[in-house]
RNA sequence: GCACGCAUAGUUCAGUCGGCUAGAACGCUGCCUUCACACGGCAGAGGUCACAGGUUCGAGUCCUGUUGCGUGCACCA
């Protein structure tokens, strides 16, 4: 590609529109069942089937995809398998609301066929708008198998468990109180609940005893079920009520004479030491009815509002308007005592956010502890690791206290249960289809089970539902257990858990090998990203302004690990710049002709053919590979991007890239070829290193540059390796040359920093004058006078044993040698000391420190003599450095 | 209440097995349109590693406690 036709900045869009339909087109991204290659398998989290791109899809997306690729060109046969997720609650609320909108519609009005209908119509219309979303992001998903949690398939094995649980006792239908949902109308599971810090009020209410010996007075936080009370509790031991034995309560309002209880639940501190007990509308409240055998009444509806057994003067109230008016009344009686301010934690639905209403109804269960069992000891054990490790205990904790799972639904959107009741005798049928004849009584007419079930038993079989699973494919075969799973932490009982337990139960093998939970996602000013703050910036936007790289890249940089990340749109600057200062490197390797031939394989150079700075960059890439490769696959997604930003920025491009100009400007042809392909080896890794995070660019320069065949692509390129041992001390990159560059780079800086105090303007070139500090360094520095030349912008470098500075001579003191800058009349003589006695000082300060810490006997004494070897050795350099710097400052007084 | 996490530069964060002068990005100061890049370069300023103890020759790192912030779980009506 020529440098006439490469802008000065890098512009993504065309580049990322261009590459991704040529990816999926030449099948880079599909799964082979038969390959010969052992498999690597993601399976996507599924996102909602009516979700939109969100920052949190971004993130969880672009470290699967990181992985994958990864994978990819380290030689696994890849599947990364997407899909959505029917979402129950969600997409049933969202289709309501739109035939609301749209056609003043309820689903009531449509009745439960043409209802589903309609949603199935407005899936296809607007929903897996998501999944086209995804390819802006660059994710390499085997779109050909992408999934959806209601498709046939997946009803199919969901059916299955359904029928294989209930045989095995494992699911039971039962009468039970339930958390209810009073806008969804339907139940929940414990894990929909979210527990809110709520301010709110403790009344206290006289209860009259039915004999007119006086009362009790009960504490309560919901006025409105007293209605349904059958009893009032007190703790066995408490003083206060031990006369109240064998006593009952007519209860106000109602005028229902109900008994006094004696149970150890009670807390006699709490309150006045007496509770109201309503059965039918709190799960304590429940236990204690079972245990004394307390009738339950329930006197809400599904909706929220008052039935007719909460008597006629509130029946259709709603629950709120109902406790005002229960105190109101209670007051009006005289028997309300008091009224306190309380803190407490109330149940919010989490899609409806609505207090949650306990409720006593019939609904269907796992039962779970048999399932936890195995899966807890899946990762206790390491056949499961987390990254990070801290959530096993928060997944320990959850499953040793693991209650039964309500499954059924009160909704139309979803899998119907598989459960069929004899129209003549009752009888439960759990089966795949409806039954022909009942059983028991012959009958022929059965109705299904209205409900369907919760969204989660079918995304808990998806590792390998995604797969046909009943049916033994030979997918299934290559590519189950998958790998990695990547998501969120606010799932990990939700998903994570039970899919763990569903695997092992059905396919007999952990579902995946390692889980990494990724960072929560907030503002700059900490909040969460949410609708309501409007602070959810939309990643498509984003990509547009600073392109997919830069987004992806930014994410990463910026999320530490497993902590919250900080995000804001600004930020995504440093990917942007970052992915600008590649397509720049590039630009100047374009400016320098062709590709070389033998750009792949250096084996054929040695020491002697290469430049110090040339084993260096060879010595960092080294590093740079062995540290991303490390960091990739222990999941340090931050690190591996953070050292990669440091190697090219501060490596490859400030030092190594200006060295070359040193050689490329010159007219040495044979050093120019030498110095392009070391360019080219190294340029060509960082290409091969940053794919997996920067698709796009990396994919873009690896072809512009001439690395890979037009039908190739830099995703089958082989990841990186390190040189062998012998290799690189062959080429002479090794740690010497490290050290000694490193040495080299802090003389150089020194001198500009001279440069700079005297504002010598940058493309002045003067006359330095070296004296090393002892052989080796001149030695060294003899090696390569040119590229001390190029990054000190000198005219002339002489190396001399000895100078005698004569006028205006600034100094420049480091490791490697004292440096003589003659500038005529610019040099200030005070600035000149000061300059030199602030780095006197600081050298002073790391000597004291040094000597003290070696005149310590103990020190010296247990120390291990490396420790002490190498504080010698500095020691030893700081004194020859401060004697330098002394001697030039005894020269100019 | 129980559990987990966090506290390092103005800000957001790295800092592996305890060991060389604690790093980066953004921001800040000065110089520079220089030939890949001003989405840039060069030079620089900026730190009581929350606090108090302890272990150790040596602690940002390990231990104990304190304070502050955050998250998860939990039936206190």
């Amino acid at each position: 590609m020529s440098v006439e036709s490469m802008a000065k900045a890098y512009e993504p869009a065309a580049v990322e529109a261009k590459w991704y339909p040529l990816w999926e087109q030449r099948g880079y991204f599909k799964g082979d069942p038969d390959s010969d290659k052992t498999p690597y398998t993601i399976v996507i989290p599924p996102p909602n089937v009516t979700g939109v791109l969100t920052l949190g899809h971004v993130l969880n997306n672009t470290l699967q995809d990181i992985l994958i690729r990864f994978e990819k060109m380290r030689g696994r046969e890849i599947c990364w398998v997407p899909g959505t997720d029917h979402a129950g609650i969600a997409t049933q609320a969202k289709v309501e609301k739109f035939l609301q909108e749209t056609e003043g519609l309820s689903r009531y009005d449509l009745g439960r066929e043409d209802f589903l209908t309609r949603v199935w119509e407005w899936k296809e219309q607007y929903g897996g708008k998501i999944i086209q979303q995804l390819r802006t992001l660059g994710t390499a998903c085997d779109w050909e198998r992408e999934r959806f949690t209601l498709d046939e398939g997946l009803s199919n094995a969901v059916q299955d468990v359904f029928v294989t649980l209930y045989e095995k006792g494992l699911i039971y239908r039962g009468h039970r109180i339930i958390n209810w949902c009073p806008k969804s109308r339907t139940a929940l599971s414990d894990e929909e609940v979210i527990h809110k810090e709520k301010k709110g009020k403790l009344w206290h209410f006289r209860y009259p005893l039915t004999d007119g010996s006086g009362h009790v007075t009960v504490a309560t936080t919901r006025p409105e079920t007293m209605l349904g009370d059958t009893a009032v509790a007190v703790h066995p031991d408490d003083e206060r009520y031990t006369g109240m034995k064998g006593k009952t309560i007519l209860l106000p309002i109602v005028n229902r004479e109900i008994p006094i209880i004696f149970d150890d639940y009670v807390d006699k501190e709490f309150g006045t030491g007496a509770v109201k007990v309503t059965p039918a509308h709190d799960p304590n409240d429940y236990d204690m009815g079972m245990r004394h055998e307390l009738p339950m009444i329930t006197v809400m509806g599904d909706d929220g509002a008052m039935n007719a057994d909460a008597g006629a003067d509130f029946q259709g109230m709603d629950r709120f308007v109902c406790r005002k008016a229960v105190v109101a009344k209670m007051d009006e009686l005289g028997l309300l005592e008091k009224i306190e301010d309380h803190q407490h934690q109330v149940g919010y639905s989490e899609r409806g956010d609505v207090p949650v209403e306990p409720r006593l109804s019939e609904q269907w269960f796992v039962k779970v502890k048999p399932l936890a069992e195995p899966a807890l000891d899946a990762v206790e054990s390491g056949k499961i690791t987390f990254h990070p490790a801290r959530w096993v205990k928060t997944y320990r904790h959850w499953m040793e206290n693991i209650r039964d799972w309500c499954i059924s639904r009160q909704l139309w959107w979803g899998h119907r249960i598989p459960a069929y009741y004899c129209a003549g005798c009752g009888e439960t049928v759990v089966a795949k289809s409806m039954p022909a004849a009942c059983p028991k009584c012959h009958t022929h007419e059965f109705h299904q089970d209205e409900d369907v079930l919760d969204t989660w038993f079918s995304s808990w079989l998806w590792p390998f539902s995604v797969f046909d699973w009943p049916t033994e494919t030979k997918e299934l075969d290559k590519f189950y257990p998958t790998d990695s799973l990547v998501t969120g932490p606010d799932i990990i009982f939700f998903w994570v858990a039970r899919m763990i337990m569903a695997g092992i139960e059905f396919m007999g093998d952990i579902p995946f090998k390692d889980v990494y939970f990724t960072s929560i996602i907030r503002d700059e000013q900490g909040r969460k990203l949410s609708k309501s703050l409007n602070n959810s910036p939309d990643p498509l936007e984003v990509i547009a302004t600073y392109g997919a790289d830069a987004l992806r890249f930014t994410m990463i940089y910026i999320s530490p690990t497993g902590q919250d990340l900080r995000y804001s749109n600004e930020k995504c600057e440093i990917g942007r710049n970052f992915a600008n200062k590649l397509y720049n490197a590039a630009r100047f390797r374009a400016y320098h002709g062709d590709r070389t031939d033998q750009w792949d394989d250096l084996s054929d150079l040695g020491r002697s053919d290469l430049r110090p700075d040339d084993r260096w960059i060879l010595a960092r890439l080294n590093t740079a590979v062995q540290g991303a490769t490390t960091a990739l696959t222990g999941f340090h997604f931050h690190e591996m991007c953070h050292s990669l930003y440091e190697f090219v920025w501060n490596e490859f491009c400030d030092w190594y890239l200006e060295s070359a100009k040193a050689v490329l400007n010159g007219d040495d042809d044979r050093a120019r070829g030498t110095v392009l392909r070391v360019f080219d080896h190294t340029f060509s890794r960082i290409l091969r290193l940053l794919h997996p995070v920067m698709p796009f660019i990396t994919e873009e320069l690896y072809h512009n540059l001439g690395f890979a065949g037009d039908e190739e692509t830099v995703m089958r390129a082989a990841w990186p390796v390190p040189l062998a041992a012998e290799q690189a001390a062959a080429m002479g990159a090794d740690e010497e040359i490290v050290s000694q560059v490193a040495s080299k780079f802090d003389l150089i800086r020194n001198i500009r920093n001279v440069r700079s105090t005297y504002q010598i303007p940058p493309n002045q070139k003067i006359k330095v004058i070296l004296v090393p500090a002892d052989e080796n360094a001149a030695a060294f520095l003899q090696e390569d006078p040119a590229s001390l030349a190029a990054l000190m912008t000198a005219s002339e470098v002489t190396i001399a044993t000895n100078y005698e500075s004569s006028g205006s001579t600034g100094t420049a003191v480091g490791d490697l040698a004292t440096a003589y800058l003659p500038l005529a009349g610019v040099v200030d003589i005070d600035a000149e000391k000061k300059r030199l006695r602030k780095q006197e000082a600081e050298l002073l300060a790391f000597i004291e420190k040094a000597g003290k810490k070696l005149s310590n006997e103990k020190f010296v004494t247990n120390a291990p003599e490396k420790v002490i070897q190498l504080e010698r050795d500095r020691l030893a350099d700081l004194r020859e450095k401060i004697a330098r710097i002394r001697g030039r400052l005894e020269s100019l007084a």
